[in-house]
Parts: C-alpha cells; sequence; structure tokens
DNA sequence: AATGAATGAGGGTTCATTCAT
DNA sequence: CATGAATGAACCCTCATTCAT
C-alpha cells in the first residue's frame, strides 16, 4: 500500500515550520492565516519565521513544491508496477488518497484548494510539474479507454475523477468505517464500473 | 434545459452589490477580497457598502443563502418532473452545472468553495439548507442504487458526483466545444455507467 | 524683502500634514521619522496618514516637489526685477534664506538635507526642478563673471554659494542678533567682495 | 600637499569594519544602513559584528571620533608651518579638501551630513573635539580678518566656508579636470578674493 | 572570533468599520 | 442613501541585538 513517510522531516526546524503551516493554511486557508498563527504554533515569535523563509508566501510554495514533487515521484514509481491498465488507473488514486489523508495530508489539501493564494509568477512555475503530473493521469485514462473500460474522453474523466478525490478531503475521515482501500475500490467502480 | 434567471436582482442596488461581491469572492477568495474591491466594481465608496449589509461577512452569508434556497428549490421542481431514476440522476446533475455555469456560477463557486470563510455559526445555520438538498440527492441515488444502477453506496456516490462536479468550476468554461448538455451525459455515465 | 507664505495650506488636512512632516524629516532625518511620529504630531492614528497619501516616500515627495516649484517661481520674480548684476546675485541669496530660515524652512532644509531619502525614480524626476532653478543660478553668476564681479566659474561659484547657504539651515537661527537682511550681505560680499 | 593615510587600518578587522560601515553610511545614510549590509560588506555574518562593537551606533561614534582626531591633529602641524595669514587660510580649506576627496573622504562625509543620527550624549561629547577645530579655524580667519583680508566677522565666514565645502561631496570628484589643488585655490579666492 | 537561530519591539501599510456631514 | 475622513486593530515584515554552540 502506498504510504507515504512524512512529507517535512520533523527533525530540521524548516520541516516543523511548514507541517505547522501546511495544517493551518488547510484549516482556515492561506490567506485568513497569519505569521503570527504560524509562530505559535511552533512556540517561536513571529520574526522568526523570517530566518527560514523571505515571505509568507514562499512558505506557501515550499509546501506545494513539496508535494508536488513528492507525488510525481510515487507516481511514476506505482505506474511502473501497475501490470493492468486496471491496476494503473487504480494506482491513479490510491496515490491521490494516500496523499490526501495520509501524513502529507494538509499539504496536499492546501495544493489542491488553495491554488489560488499564490501569485501569478509562481503559480505558473508550479503548473509546470502539475503538468507532468496530469499528463500521466491522462495517458494511464487513455489506456484504460482503448482497453475498453471506459468511455469517457480522458481529459474529462481525469478532470472529474480528480474532483472527485479532492473534494474527499472535506468530509472523508480515515479512522471512519470506511477504510481507505474501500474507498479506493468506490473510487475505481465509479471511473472503470464494477469489474 | 435547466436555466436559472439572474439570482441577484439587477435592478436593485443590493442585487448588484451581491453579484459583484460573488464575481469578487470566486475571483480572489473572500479573505482576499475587500471591501473596497467591492465598492470600486460599484463605483461607490467603500462606507457606503454598510448601508446595505452591516459586515463583510453578511455579504458572504447573503451570497450563500440566496444559492442554497434557489437550488433547493429548483431541485425540487425538477425532481418532481423526472420519470425514472436515471433521469432523476441527470436532475442532480443539471442542475448542479446549470448553477456552476449559468449566470449564477460566480456565488455557486463561491458557495462550495469558500464554505470555510464563514463563521462557526453562520456555517451551522446554513448548513441545515444545504442538508436537505443533500438528503434529496441520497434518496434520488439510493433509488438509482436499488433499481441496479450502481454499486455505490449513496452517501458516497453523493459526495464522489458532487465533487466531480464542484472541480467544474476550475476547468470547465461553457464557451468550450464542449457543451453543457454534453458534460451533462459525461457526468451520467460516470456515476451510472452508458445505457 | 521676500516673504514667502506658508508653503503649506494650513486650513486643508493635507497642508497641515505636510508641514508636519516637513518638521519632523528635518528634525530627525526621513528614514528615523516613523509614520507614527507623523500621526502623532497632528492629533491622529497612524493608519489614517494613507487617506492623504499613498505612501511615506509620498509624502517627502510631495513637501520636496512644493518647494522646488515655489522656490522656482519665486526666484523667476524676483530675477526679473533685479536692475544689475549685483541686485541679481543678491536675489538668489535672498530667495534661498528666505527659504531657509522663513515659513518654509522646514521643508527647505529637507529639501537639500534629504536629497538622499529618495527612491532613484523620484529623484530623477525632481531633479528637473532643481535643473531649472540651478540654470538661473549659473546664468546669473555667469552674467556677474562678465560684468568683473568675480573671477570664479559659474558653476563651481554656484556650489560654493549654495553650500554655504544650505549650511546656514544648521547654524543661523532668524531671533538672533543677525539680521536675515545682515545675512544675505555678508553672503553677498562673501561672493562679490565688499562693494 | 597634504595627504592623510588611511583612516582606518586595513590589517585590523576593526579598521576594515569602520571603513565599510563609513562607506555605507556615506552611501545611504546611517538609519538606512543595516547592521546586516556592513556585515555582508564584510563578508560575514550581522551576529559578528557585536564582536567588535556593543551598539550600532558605536560603530557611526568610532567613525566620527576617529576623523575629528585626525583632523584636528592634521590641522594642527599645518597650522604650525603657515608663514602668513592667507596660508594659513589654505591650510583650513587644504586639509578640509583632503579628507572629504581623499582617502578619509566616507568617513568625513558621514561626519559632516549624518551628526544627527547620533544621540544627544554622543554628540555632545564629540562637540569637544569639534570645538577644538572650529576654534583653530576662528583664530585664523579673525587673523586674516586683522590683516585686511576679509571683512567678514570670523564665525560667519567659518560657516560660510565650512558649508561650501562640506557641499562639495556632493558634487566634487576628485577624478575631475579640476583638480583638488585647483579646488582649493577657488575656495581661496571665494574666501579672501584673489590676490 | 564567528555562527546562525532566535528575540521582541517596532516598522510601513491594510482593512473592516464608524459617523458627522 | 452616499460620502470620505477617521479609527484602531491587525497585518507582513525588518531590524538591532543576544547567545548557545
Amino acid at each position: 500500500m502506498t504510504q507515504p513517510s512524512p512529507l517535512f522531516d520533523p527533525e530540521t526546524a524548516r520541516g516543523r515550520l511548514l507541517a505547522s503551516a501546511a495544517r493551518l493554511f488547510r484549516d482556515k486557508g492561506y490567506a485568513a492565516t497569519t505569521v503570527r498563527d504560524i509562530a505559535a504554533a511552533l512556540g517561536i515569535q513571529s520574526g522568526s519565521l523570517f530566518h527560514h523563509f523571505r515571505t509568507k508566501e514562499d512558505i506557501l510554495h515550499a509546501v506545494m513544491e513539496t508535494v508536488i514533487t513528492a507525488m510525481l515521484d510515487d507516481l511514476t514509481d506505482q505506474l511502473a508496477q501497475a501490470q493492468t491498465p486496471r491496476e494503473a488507473v487504480r494506482a491513479l488514486i490510491a496515490i491521490e488518497l494516500a496523499y490526501l489523508h495520509g501524513p502529507a495530508s494538509d499539504a496536499t489539501s492546501v495544493l489542491f484548494h488553495d491554488w489560488r493564494a499564490l501569485s501569478d509568477d509562481r503559480r505558473t512555475a508550479l503548473l509546470q510539474g502539475r503538468n507532468a503530473y496530469f499528463a500521466l493521469w491522462d495517458q494511464t485514462l487513455a489506456t484504460a479507454r482503448s482497453a475498453g473500460l471506459t468511455t469517457i474522453e480522458p481529459e474529462i474523466l481525469r478532470q472529474f475523477l480528480h474532483g472527485a478525490l479532492a473534494w474527499t478531503s472535506f468530509w472523508y475521515r480515515p479512522d471512519r468505517p470506511l477504510s481507505r482501500e474501500a474507498l479506493t475500490e468506490r473510487a475505481l467502480s465509479l471511473v472503470l464500473g464494477s469489474p
């Protein structure tokens, strides 16, 4: 099962800072989170944040970039191991859910839902990594369609599936009776039907 | 086709205010939108806003409440006209997409994506209307499942579908080659498969 | 005798703000003056300053631009009335001292001594007005030299004289036994000798 | 010709620190220069500065005190060698220009133009050294007046001359066609007329 | 000596909100 | 109703200074 280790190294001040910031951004939104909130969560003064990051936006950027890179790496690995088109689609889902509800859940939620808060320049820069990630989705879904597993165009299906999974951050809790594996199967049968 | 008339009456100062605010909240987020932004969009001074609404949050609340009420009304109407379980599910989708991409798109996007910005009290109050709306979804999807159209539990399917549709506000543009009707069919075949 | 009326209209909030700011900039320097200092001198809150000026530097710029324009106007007038080269040089000195020690003394000191605090763009823009002013000095001093009143090149003499007069803001006080007229005569005899 | 050796010993860390600080203070002003600026110019961390000086103001004080002492020593020497009142006045000017445009130019500019930045206590303390220096000026100029070389009172003439020379730091560049010797002669003829 | 993370006060600025006109 | 100046709290960020290493 995909189980990412903590995205941010809890041994370093920088890692703890990013983890705390991600949590707050997720809960309150980037704009509504103050640097004093972040500092308070770490037990330091707000001025001290700026030894690690030059601006508040740099923190957001670092959070997002870290998730983007890690997700792309993990997805590449998992797709390489998938034996069938169905397994490949399951990998798409499993990784997305692992990030959204595993140790990286805060950062992943921020990446998905606070995209708007980045400045244009920054957003454009990060878009490259995102596009590479979604290109893998499109390829995988196109293969599934060729194999007759779905009739929906890959780009549209990708957006539907990504939306459905991103939305789980608002309602799914890992401690629910529904396990992440079970949730993965539900999503898989949404996209490809029951086998 | 479901075609809601403008949510906010452009004949009244209040209606124009809400429409402008909704547009800005959608584009920049509630927290990042200033009352001066809203006032400037209306060609008035920021102080004048407060003759219409006591606080900035009141504006957000009014926007959301208006959409919630209208969506609930429209959905009730449409479900009453649906002849089959499949048509009923199509109505769920059609209405959601009509709101997300028709004249009420700004307000609907705000309702879906800036939920967090409301204070706890306000959020709880609005949740009643939302719950009534989603109860209709659950019933409809339960009926569809009983009819053998899907195997996924109604609550889970509802969240998947709602997420997939909510996400279209980030990528679908009505002026695209893909018509709203076509998009509706794609979503329907995602949920229930091709007939 | 040249007696400029107050540079900044004490009837308007903007005028009072500029007068207070000029005084503080003169006493403590631009960088060492805080917007809270300025606000306190006016009996308002610091945030209120920003209804009148967008930034602190805008205040400095407005102070300087006002003096520059007024000095150029006054000098043009006075030179037109001078009958002899010696009288023309006296006008240069009299106006400079009138600004440095009359009602505009704060703003003029700031203009002379806090030039560095302006951003490059702003400085370049203001330099146009300053250059026009000094062009009049150069012409006047060139005429005096042609008339045999001095042997020093106009540009050099201009800088010497301007420096000598600018420096009076650090030591001369109008309430001293030495009147401004007497000081003017001393400066005139420095430049052109005793007649 | 008066040619002071470097004020600050480039062989010692302290000397290099003072030289760098003087340069920055001159360029940006004391208040606008940060201790990080100074540290960066030396290639060290800002915290390390405080092994050499207890406060930022101590640095400014050391810069000023060093110039004051050196100028007083040099002036005493040069006046002792002057044979005539005119030569004595030339020495006043030559030393001032040597400091303003020779190897000590940064520190001297700071002394002349950032006097305001010192705390009251420090300023009062340094004023003793300055007063001794200017007492020599006053004596020299009084002698020149007794000799009929000028009609202006010594204190006033001193301020005029000091201002005119101090101002050269804003416009005169040693690499100009005008040599420092030539500039000295111009200033001398300003004060005493052409012989 | 030097580091570099941390401090904590204070910097300029923004902003929702108020209110006399 | 609308204005626009004012508020005052809060914002992000800077800075001189400290200190354990």
